[in-house]
DNA sequence: ATAATGTAAGTAAGTAATCGCTTATTATAA
DNA sequence: TTATAATAAGCGATTACTTACTTACATTAT
């Protein structure tokens, strides 16, 4: 609870407490049980606060849940901001990988509700990435790849796949696994 | 419809018609709006039966979805024991990716189901993978990598990344992604 | 300084609608 | 006849959400 509530509060600081205790409470059973298996008044309890206050701050269950989805994207949008701008293309690419090795573990239930929720939304937020893909189409293309494009695809699976694993159930050997995709693109 | 009721039909032998027409409907429901956001009543209506039938068949809505997902576990085994006794280490990884990239169409709202359900219980089904894992393992082994356990787990994060994408925002360049794939293996 | 006013925060107790599921009854077929 | 398939009607519980109200606090007027 509170790894969830310090999380929010660094991307709410006009937030009243109830309303990040609100966030918070849903953020985690969300999470824990997804979207529609979540009640208001299970969220309102879990968070110690009145179930009209849910509506007052968010007008309604859906509201929440897109203001929850708004730190999310936020922090997606920070994570490609800061390597983007990479100009060595193996550079990029390490870095890129990196990223989801460096997921820190407070964050996994943040992760695991945004990457549930691809799947019941049929708006999937494909542009937050588009960033990030066009410098890695650059880097490939650099690195004399014969298709870039389709390299840029293939590692953003390869991502997305690893981050899947990582939240579902952890391994231990994340170091090796780390080790054969570095391999793979000779860094 | 169509598409779904045959589909489960080749699984379901000693299924009475209705029944068959409630598993589809079911499945094309819980794919598209989710476990919880689909009612009995609802699937009631769309296979065109009362909703009580779907209790005395399948005891409860749990029951259901448990239904459907044995046939999508019993389709995951069938095309895991396809391959899994190729002898030749190339030929299993080469296999092994192609699976992918053959799922018929009319099979997307299975798997999209069976991806999405994969954040919501909380036993996740890795045993139906254990037998493909120890293939991998042994060809890897066979092929001199550093490390096999830890370059069968990437593989299945690759599969698992790649179909989610499918999936979800099916690519028109699959081919090039196959063939981007089985560059980082030398098939 | 303090009383008056305005506004946002917060709540208890509801609302109609829908939920999963049951019961009582009828239709069908071996 | 006997068992199973199928249904209509309704059950209590829960759902997202609303209403009517109180409390807290900052701003303004006197």
């Amino acid at each position: 609870m509170i790894n969830v509530l310090t999380f929010v509060s660094n991307y709410s600081h006009t937030m009243t407490e109830k309303q990040e205790k609100i966030l918070g409470a849903a953020l985690e059973l969300f999470a824990k049980d997804g979207y529609h298996a979540t009640s208001t008044s299970k969220i309102a309890k879990h968070a110690g606060v009145s179930e009209a206050l849910i509506f007052r701050h968010f007008e309604n269950k859906e509201g929440l849940l897109n203001a929850i989805m708004d730190v999310g994207g936020q922090k997606a949008h920070e994570l490609y901001a800061k390597i983007v701008f990479t100009t060595d293309p193996k550079e990029l690419l390490k870095k890129a990988i990196n990223i989801l090795f460096e997921v820190p573990e407070e964050e996994y239930e943040m992760w695991r509700l945004m990457y549930a929720l691809k799947w019941q939304t049929n708006g999937y937020n494909t542009e937050s990435k588009e960033p990030l893909m066009l410098a890695l189409n650059n880097a490939f293309k650099k690195l004399g790849y014969k298709n870039p494009e389709a390299e840029s695809e293939l590692i953003l699976m390869i991502i997305d796949g690893a981050v899947t694993s990582f939240l579902l159930h952890p391994p231990k050997n994340k170091e090796d696994i780390r080790k054969a995709i570095f391999d793979k693109y000779d860094l």
